[in-house]
RNA sequence: GGUGGGAUACCCAAGUGGCCAACGGGGGCAGACUGUAAAUCUGCUGGUUUUACCUUCGAAGGUUCGAAUCCUUCUCCCACCA
């Protein structure tokens, strides 16, 4: 199928350059095409908010194509004003070499780095060593000005101010966008609807250097319905390194999201055909079936990023605590979480261990709450009592001064709960 | 370079000597209702050993019985002029 195809029905086209042409370059038959996607390796984990570009070059990886993921290990130590509305804080390269690192092997969980099926490039590589005189020559007449103030972007910069230094943002991207075209055969590059004026600025570099065509797309803002910025939750982003953001946190970061969005999601970050999303998700479905397609979004979501075992336990654990969506199995799909039996369940619920010591002395509870990571401190943990949101096994706590003692175990183990959503398994350690 | 304005908690934003841990809104969390959804209503939203104390209103000093509020210096931002 034609990779452009693929990545228009399940939604990541938001506009590119002539579509006609690039569909032709796109199809089967043709010679595969080299494309790249920029991340700002200005943190060390990506979050869900880099996933939309990282599944579309999973697609067109799988239709036969060669990606290559750019660490802006160089445009990082500019900052691009493209979308904020400040300058951004500078990183040192230590700082930044460090993170690309980290992204690099978050980057291998969704594409396959294997011998000459993709590559990981700091453009620092180029980028560090430029020479300005030579730049300027060779790279800046090729700008206008009087095109670059118009570019939306820079427009609503202008607004705050903007500095030199970010003005150049869109110079060393398209710099970036020749010097893969000219070195590595890359002739298509991908980004956020925000990147438009740079990744053309790109396209048109490579024309006016090299005489060749390149092309260009963008996806779609991902915004909730609401239009909040979509993947931020209240302890901020949902990460995708387990030690941020564990497996379970990120199937029920899916799993909770908007009735209205599940079909979208579906099509950008699972594998599901289209054909069934559109089934599971067609309007006037009752409860458990909007529920399972629910579940199933955050089980291959959560499969992708974190693999097939943990995505199983992150679903046994969420349907052990809050239940089943689909028990029977009703709803028809071709997930592997069809094949996943809720008879399996054995609760994996997030652990915390207290010493025998420490319950034979008793614990108070807002401590416990704290200690265990629900609260994040002892004064938020009695605003919870307060406001009955805590509760230990089956009993709702009302009593902030409570103590926690061995009479509350049960098997050594024992329920702590926050809210309805939050909780942690309670063991005594030894 | 000159002149004027600004910097308050997660964000926006009041407060211009004691009633200020600091109005209000957003966001968030929790409770009710539900489907682990949305909408709606309610409570909470600096820390601690919680009727009290401690730290916080850009930074550092100072005045005062007492400062987010007054003074000095510094840093950063904005506007107008050059």
């Amino acid at each position: 199928m034609n990779a452009f195809s693929i990545l228009q029905d399940r939604g990541f086209f938001y506009q590119s350059t002539d579509v006609e042409r690039l569909r032709a370059r796109l199809a089967p038959g043709q010679l595969p095409v080299t494309f790249y996607v920029g991340f700002d390796p200005t943190g060390s984990s990506l979050h869900i908010g880099h996933l939309l570009p990282v599944m579309a070059m999973r697609w067109l990886q799988q239709c036969g194509h060669r990606p290559i993921a750019i660490v802006g290990g160089g445009t990082a130590m500019v900052g691009d004003p493209s979308g904020k509305t400040e300058a951004r804080q500078m990183l040192t390269t230590d700082e930044i070499d460090a993170n690309a690192a980290a992204i690099k092997a978050q980057l291998g969980r969704f594409l396959d780095f294997g011998e000459g099926k993709a590559l990981m490039i700091d453009n620092a590589e180029w980028l560090r060593n430029l020479k300005y005189l030579e730049f300027l020559r060779d790279i800046g007449r090729h700008f206008s000005v009087n095109q670059m103030l118009a570019a939306e972007s820079v427009k609503q910069r202008l607004e705050t101010g903007l500095s030199f230094l970010e003005f150049n943002y869109m110079l060393l991207q398209a710099y970036d966008f020749y010097i893969l075209f000219r070195d590595y055969g890359c002739e298509f590059q991908l980004g956020g609807q925000d990147q438009w004026g740079n990744i053309v600025a790109g396209t048109g570099l490579v024309r006016r250097m090299l005489g060749k065509e390149a092309f260009a797309m963008t996806f779609p803002l991902l915004l909730k319905s609401d239009g909040q910025k979509f993947g931020k939750t209240a302890s901020g982003a949902v990460w995708l390194d387990p030690q941020r953001t564990s497996p379970y946190h990120y199937y029920q970061f899916w799993r909770n999201v908007d009735d209205g969005e599940v079909g979208r999601l579906l099509g950008f970050f699972t594998p599901l055909p289209m054909d069934e999303v559109a089934r599971l998700t067609a309007p006037g479905q009752d409860a458990r079936a909007q529920n399972r397609a629910k579940e199933i979004l955050a089980f291959e979501a959560t499969c992708l990023a974190h693999g097939l075992e943990e995505a199983r336990k992150a679903w046994l654990a969420a349907g052990s605590e809050f239940g089943f969506a689909d028990p029977e199995g009703v709803v028809v799909t071709s997930s592997a979480l069809r094949d996943i039996k809720p008879a399996e369940a054995v609760a994996d619920l997030p652990t915390f261990t207290v010493t025998a010591a420490e319950v034979a002395a008793g614990i108070w509870i807002c401590k416990l709450l704290a200690d265990a990571g629900l609260c994040a401190s002892n004064g938020e943990a009695r605003r919870l009592i307060k406001g009955g949101g805590c509760s230990l096994g089956e009993e709702r706590i009302a009593d902030e001064k409570r103590n926690v003692t061995a009479a509350d175990f049960k098997d050594g183990q024992l329920l702590l709960r926050a809210g309805k959503k939050n909780l942690r398994r309670i063991v005594i350690a030894g």
